[in-house]
DNA sequence: AAAAATAAGTCAACATGACTGACATATATG
DNA sequence: CATATATGTCAGTCATGTTGACTTATTTTT
């Protein structure tokens, strides 16, 4: 009944256990900023993702965070009543709302975003690329296959919008 | 305002999403079975601390989960009226109640674990262990520095264990 | 032996962020 | 014109976390 100590095999405690600290304390960092404005990790979600690819409807956000839009309506509610994101009225589909970062929203994302920019910094230091590309290599391996197009697809994206720049 | 393309600076979105996408994947996975005992994730993550520590004190397993008694409480009942996990009195200290998986508790957390398991080895087929020892050293990384220590002292408790075994 | 500290449990009230179901409105499309 | 789509809203529920106050049993300290 106890495990295998093949070498071939993953020590499965071990990694489960790195997925629950690492996420939790990952998550955590931006807690304190986002509870000084009343808000919560729900918010910081749909901010990241708005900032990530402005002008997505409401629909596209609704998808990605794969929520339900009961529930993301008061979370937009609460940033749109903040002034932290704006929607617009598509042109094209008057239906659509598209949804932006106001000024005030990405300056507040990006005090979000610095203590976990800090963390991944303080990691980077204390080993090589090599280590990083197989870090990232190996997470998305652990992803659903259904959602691994998708998501190579959203990086590809944030290069090709680099390398236009 | 655009962030910088250094190759020595991570890429900080990509690396967020990561943590996001591959997080929910993968504790997605157990939840059809807890939802068939009408558990939640709380109890997953209760069970499998003390079946990763048998013995352990509520003390104990409050300080790991880093929630409140009050919280613990709920999922606790839940697991001893279903007979999954069993409180024996402390001989050493009478106030104490040693929590233990029944093997009732422990078949049931082994099926949770396995679709983790699968992921994790589908992930390992892909790659080589090096990516994997990489991928761990990574994430231990990413812990907070207070927390690290303790984990460690864990993952050499596992280590000694199955040696000994 | 009495007092204080500790381990655990309980009651009550509340917050967040999910969910379902039903329905309304504006707009686009066949 | 009919239908489908995008969004928003109302109402109720659930899971899981929180605080604060209090009890009981037991151990430790004085």
């Amino acid at each position: 009944m106890s495990h295998s100590t093949d070498k071939h095999e993953i020590d499965l405690t071990q990694a489960i256990e790195l997925m629950f600290f690492a996420y939790r304390d990952f998550v955590a960092d931006p807690d304190k900023l986002l509870q000084a404005e009343n808000l919560g990790r729900a918010h910081h979600r749909a901010m990241h993702f708005i900032g990530r690819q402005p002008g997505l409807s409401v629909a596209q956000l609704l998808q990605i965070l794969g929520i339900t839009k009961q529930s993301l309506s008061r979370v937009l509610k609460d940033l749109l009543n903040k002034g932290f994101v704006v929607q617009k009225i598509s042109t094209k589909d008057r239906r659509k709302r598209l949804l932006t970062l106001s000024a005030k929203g990405q300056a507040f994302l990006d005090a979000l975003i610095a203590p976990q920019h800090e963390r991944f910094q303080q990691a980077m230091k204390k080993c090589d690329t090599e280590t990083l590309e197989a870090w990232q290599g190996f997470m998305l391996h652990l992803l659903n296959n259904d959602n691994l197009p998708a998501i190579l697809k959203r990086f590809e994206q944030i290069k090709a919008e680099r390398d236009a720049e």
